[in-house]
DNA sequence: AAAGTCAAGGGGGCCC
DNA sequence: GGGCCCCCTTGACTTT
């Protein structure tokens, strides 16, 4: 009843990569780009760290998990995105972890997992776990909402695709679906509620360092008694409500106050 | 118990 | 009209 890694491991898969270190994305996703295929300044993100920057996130919930995920202990097995960086930190040394595995050798993890998750007898739908309407027998009336969780290599797929690409043409989710036996519109939610929480976090930074207060020179004209303000280009200034107020009031704000449109 | 996470539900807009 | 998107919410679940 245990998974056995012992000629294929995670070490394996970040260690061994081409020779300039480039990842393998397929080569049908570049025609088949969308027309919103937005690049953002995440393109270009290293797996290790999107491992530490969601390494809360996307820490592994042992009993999330289908049990052969999970150690004896509870634990979680250590192919975890954010202890795998770690190990791989400390096994090689920082600068080693920042190249993504190999597309083929990913996919040889996933077939693996999937296959050991046959031969146990785990015989799911998908490869997905319902948490909580087939563990607890559902009352009569009242239909339960299921979640489903993925199962890890399922995330650590689909997190590495959204490094590489924000957004899937049809066949490209069809096929992400395909190889991680997810539904085309799981791997659709799932990209685009990952491009939300992506958003919302950066916004969440914006908002952080707008709430610093900043400094700004003006001058102070006196007419009449009272005073009028005005920036050294001469434009008055409005009644000051931080940025952070402001989305409060214009919660679009941030379409026309992005730090890219400055 | 409160807070956080996350897949899914659903409204509304855009495009073909 | 269907498909996809963003945005927000919901509900199940875990963590603190």
């Amino acid at each position: 009843m245990t998974l056995s890694f012992s000629s294929f491991s995670i070490k394996d898969i970040l260690t061994s990569r081409d020779d300039q270190g480039n990842t393998s994305v397929r080569s049908t996703e570049e025609p088949c780009a969308p027309k919103r295929n937005v690049c953002t300044g995440h393109a270009g993100m290293r797996v290790t760290d999107l491992c530490h920057e969601d390494a809360q996130e996307n820490r592994i919930q042992p009993e999330r998990l289908p049990p052969d995920l999970r150690l004896p202990s509870g634990k979680v097995r250590s192919d975890t995105c954010d202890e795998e960086a770690t190990r791989d930190e400390t096994a090689h040394g920082k600068g080693t972890a920042d190249q993504q595995p190999p597309s083929v050798e990913q996919d040889k993890w996933l077939r693996m997992e999937a296959q050991a998750e046959e031969e146990q007898g785990h015989h799911h739908d998908e490869e997905t776990v319902s948490c909580s309407s087939d563990k607890q027998p559902s009352r009569p009336g009242t239909k339960k909402r299921s979640r489903a969780a993925f199962s890890h290599a399922q995330i650590y797929e689909l997190e590495r695709r959204f490094n590489a690409q924000r957004y899937l043409s049809g066949p490209e989710r069809a096929d992400l679906a395909g190889a991680l036996k997810l539904t085309e519109t799981q791997v659709k939610i799932w990209f685009q509620n990952r491009r939300y929480k992506t958003k919302r976090r950066q916004m969440a930074a914006e908002l952080a360092t707008c709430s610093s207060p900043k400094t700004v020179a003006v001058k102070v004209l006196v007419r009449d008694n009272q005073k009028q303000y005005y920036h050294t280009n001469r434009v008055p200034i409005p009644v000051t409500v931080p940025l952070y107020q402001a989305y409060h009031y214009y919660p679009y704000l941030h379409y026309c106050c992005q730090p890219w449109s400055i």
